[in-house]
RNA sequence: GCCCGGGUGGCGGAAUUGGUAGACGCGUCGGAUUCAAAAUCCGAUGGCAGCAAUGUCUUAAGGGUUCGAGUCCCUUCCCGGGUACCA
């Protein structure tokens, strides 16, 4: 029977590293620093997922390996612990969420100390802690007093059930992301910062980040910059009245052939004629009615209506009607558009709907069949812009509009500003008071505000937020002239204090600013960011705002916060077979889409078989859904974390979930693949140890071969190119190549041993620290060096040739390491192959090729 | 629709600058050990033909470049993610 015993070794090592603080951040700044961050989690009630420990084994192996490398690693965790949750379950049960959290934070904290992650665990923090979001409340402060904070009465998204505004981003099908409840527009004063402000450096900035291009480009399609010009339209019978349009593409002004106000747009009350007011105070009625979702709907048909008056196209001094239509939107560009349906679809399709004009400015290539042409051409009806291409003819008729006063270049941005409060409880309190209705920023020394005591944690009947039930603490006075003032009641998003944690960990005691500007120089940036893809906008986005903020006050060092960012791939449940099922009969998984009466029926893999493309049933062309789903509670596939543990061990299921494949990738789990790698640490412990009761050592004192120092430092090269590169699945196969081989020696010299169990403590801490002291080392292997490898030890004696005959390989020749790069020899020895031979009788050799070290190839033709 | 990723054995996945496709693991089959089982160990394992040597086909499909293509180019199909009237 074998000796490993992962649950007894695992929970020895895991107190021995809490004890001995194995993992505590070093102090000096003597050496090269590495700073690997995990996003922290939500402490939620059902604890850890199987997906949580795939990025933070990522990190675990990678600051394990940093350490031993030389560096000085910091490595923290905390809690992401404000949140919607928490506060639902004390509406429910009374609860109050500073328990529930407390709760779940313990929980979190043994999870994955039970899983030998190398955390700095006295750095810990925690956003709900006042401690911590005391600085979180300064960071507002400084926005605040810089102009970057601001009330203002705007349309928000209202969700009633939530009883909460949620931002556009939290908002998915006119739906709350969060439990999935209706959202309605209304009308409030809300906190808003000016992200936009900063649009332009969240932008340029990004280039330099070593970040996955996705990321980066979703950044870049959220920030939304498009360059274009303003440009100015007279209201023909109102003298001095002009619409402002925003348009990417001036160059087709010639074509604009009608102009569309948003409903909402200013003007539009002012130019509508008498025969008109009523149809557009209809349609102005119905458009306010829908909401966004709505209004999205409803994309198919195009709507809008005349207002009567015409506009001037200042660049033919023509008269185009003035529309009004819902596919303009009012909080984009001017909320006003020249419509060029010759160059664009929407234009077009209004145009057709409308029976309005249209011309196109840019040839078209002869083939072309479609309607609207957005690509390049020579530009066509447009006067003193013909024949000139879209950049030229944009360069030319931008500076026409400057010289004649009528428009100018302009930039404009998607992004929009961020709408930072929320009608909630469980969040940071605003450090503002109302004086006379006027914001007025809490002095630093008062802060932190906490959260005061309430019993009810629903909005007040009035729709205040809960603050407002806490009366005492929301009448107060103004510290500098003792006049009455009332706090804050709305509360900060999630977001607050994800926006600036990394920094905290830095200096988690530090009080006289978030951070500690020495130790911040020292560590910043963050060199290795891991995190689910999901954030790639929303948290990503608004961390470098709120840090360049600070870098713009002096606080932090660097222009960006994470140098470096990998997402972790989902993991899906077990692959599952579905049969489909109607009116009693199987019937093919394609026929299934979308009918009625349908009922799924599990099968097991033992009762499918592939077909071709497909799987079916065994034995019939019934096709079979094969897929992995999403873990879900209502779908009863969710992998337990604890429960692998306790049937493998820790450090198998790290190894397993780095082996599943490569970690950036959606991957399905499979119980069967831990036992695989379970398999292989009871192999390697084998390796080292004698299979009796005490697991006496098995390793010898005697010199390495050749042989067997070729396969360790082949090993070694092979792990430590791939931790360097993140790939730890084909790191995990080359210690597996590694256990396979020496299996086959006769003995184990100790000087192979060492290196290997410390090559597999990155991957699988627990069992190698254990070897490592078993081999008769004291204390832990955290801080070992990492071997190198020599080359030299690696060259075989024979290096292997295959041979082709045009293209196809004929045979496998062995030659001597001292003639592998001979390129006579080796070719005149695979012209002697049999099998090489036959293929160029009766043929001319017209070309030898000869690739060193690598492959030779005949190229013959007959005759 | 648009923008990013991807399609390789029964499955998860490997394959330097283009150089033996299928490493490693799972599963399956056969064998050893055992009273028996579990565990463990040994062997086989992409398809087809063949006793075998070997041949032939094969990286979503089709075409191209090359002595040589999973890798480069073109066309098409499918899957995943993001986004959606942003002028």
């Amino acid at each position: 029977m074998s000796t490993y015993n992962p649950s007894e070794i695992e929970t020895r090592w895991q107190k021995y590293w809490l004890e001995n603080k194995t993992f505590r951040t070093p102090e000096d700044h003597s050496k090269p620093k590495y700073y690997v961050l995990d996003m922290f989690p939500y402490p939620s009630g059902s604890g850890l997922h199987v997906g949580h420990p795939e990025g933070y084994t990522a990190t675990d192996i990678i600051a394990r390996y940093k350490r031993m490398k030389g560096y000085n690693v910091l490595h923290p965790i905390g809690w992401d612990a404000f949140g919607l949750p928490a506060e639902q379950y004390a509406v429910k049960t009374g609860t109050h969420p500073r328990d529930t959290t407390e709760k779940n934070i313990n929980r979190f904290r043994e999870q994955l100390q039970m899983l030998g992650f190398s955390y700095d665990w006295d750095r810990e923090v925690n956003t709900t802690d006042p401690d911590y979001y005391k600085w979180t409340q300064w960071i507002f402060l400084q926005l605040f007093n810089k102009g970057l904070a601001y009330e203002d009465e705007q349309p928000v998204n209202w969700c009633p059930q939530l009883g909460t505004v949620l931002a556009n981003e939290e908002v998915i099908d006119g739906k709350s992301e969060v439990g999935g409840f209706p959202v309605i527009r209304k009308p409030m004063r809300q906190w808003v910062l000016k992200i936009t402000e900063y649009a332009d450096r969240l932008l340029a900035d990004l280039d330099d980040l070593e970040w996955p291009e996705s990321t980066k480009e979703m950044q870049r399609n959220w920030i939304g910059k498009s360059i274009g010009a303003e440009i100015d339209f007279q209201i023909d019978k109102h003298e001095g009245t002009e619409i402002r349009v925003f348009t990417t593409r001036p160059d087709t002004i010639f074509g604009a052939t009608y102009m569309v106000l948003a409903p909402e747009h200013h003007l539009v009350n002012k130019i509508t004629t008498d025969e008109q007011r009523d149809k557009v105070e209809k349609y102005r009625e119905e458009a306010a009615k829908k909401s966004d979702l709505e209004r999205q709907e409803l994309t198919k048909e195009k709507s809008g209506v005349f207002t009567g008056a015409y506009a001037i196209n200042p660049a033919n001094g023509k008269e185009i009607p003035v529309w009004i239509a819902d596919y303009v939107l009012a909080h984009y560009g001017t909320g006003a558009i020249m419509a060029v349906p010759g160059q664009d679809e929407r234009d077009w399709e209004f145009a057709e709907t409308f029976d309005l004009p249209i011309i196109r400015t840019v040839q078209p290539p002869e083939d072309f069949d479609g309607k609207a042409y957005t690509e390049d051409g020579p530009a066509i009806n447009s006067d003193f812009l013909n024949g000139l291409d879209i950049t030229a003819a944009k360069k030319k008729i931008i500076e026409w509009l400057e010289e004649n006063g009528v428009g100018k270049k302009s930039i404009n941005f998607k992004l929009r500003d961020w709408l930072f409060s929320r009608q909630r409880y469980w969040g940071e309190p605003f450090p503002i008071i109302h004086v006379d209705g006027k914001p007025k920023a809490v002095s630093e020394e008062d802060l932190p505000v906490t959260l005061p005591e309430i019993d009810d944690f629903q909005p007040t009947e009035s729709g205040e937020p809960p603050l407002a039930r806490a009366k005492d603490w929301v009448k107060t006075t103004d510290p500098e002239t003792g006049n009455p003032a009332l706090r804050e009641t709305n509360t900060m998003p999630q977001w607050a204090g994800s926006c600036w944690y990394y920094l905290r960990y830095i200096s988690p005691e530090f009080d006289g600013a978030p951070v500690d500007k020495g130790d911040e120089n020292y560590w910043m940036p963050v060199d290795l960011y891991v995190g689910g893809s999901e954030h790639s906008v929303l948290h990503l986005l608004y961390a470098r705002f709120w840090h360049k903020v600070l870098y713009d006050c002096g606080l932090v060092s660097t222009k960006e916060p994470f140098k470096k960012l990998v997402h972790q791939g989902m993991i899906l449940g077990e692959v599952e077979y579905t049969a489909y099922q109607k009116d009693g009969k199987m019937i093919s998984a394609d026929e299934a889409a979308g009918e009625s009466g349908v009922t799924r029926v599990p099968l097991s893999d033992s009762d499918v078989e592939k077909k071709g493309e497909r799987f079916v049933m065994k034995g019939t062309e019934i096709t079979v859904e094969a897929k992995a789903h999403k873990m879900s509670k209502s779908r009863g596939n969710v992998i337990n974390p604890d429960d692998v543990v306790d049937r493998y061990g820790a450090d198998s299921l790290r190894l397993y979930e780095m082996f599943m494949g490569p970690l950036e990738q959606v991957k399905p789990w499979s119980t069967k693949g831990v036992e695989g790698v379970n398999r292989f640490l009871n192999r390697a412990w084998r390796l080292l140890f004698n299979n009796d009761e005490k697991s006496s050592l098995k390793v010898t004192d005697s010199e390495p071969n050749a042989e067997q120092l070729k396969v360790l430092h082949e090993a070694i090269k092979k792990v430590t190119d791939d931790i360097e590169e993140m790939r730890f699945n084909t790191a995990i196969s080359a210690l597996m190549i590694f256990v396979n081989e020496a299996n086959q020696w006769d003995s184990m010299p100790k000087s192979v041993a060492e290196p290997f169990v410390i090559l597999l403590s990155p991957f699988a801490p627990h069992i190698a620290e254990e070897m490592w002291s078993r081999l008769g080392h004291g204390g832990s292997l955290a801080y070992e060096k990492w071997p190198e490898y020599d080359e030299k030890l690696m060259v075989s004696k024979t290096v292997e040739y295959p041979v082709q005959v045009n293209g196809k390989v004929r045979a496998n020749i062995e030659v001597p390491a001292d003639k592998a790069k001979d390129k006579e020899f080796v070719i005149g020895l695979a012209k002697q192959q049999q099998n090489v031979e036959k293929y160029l009788d009766g043929s001319t050799i017209i070309k030898e090729i000869f690739v060193p070290e690598r492959i030779v190839n005949l190229v013959v033709k007959p005759g």
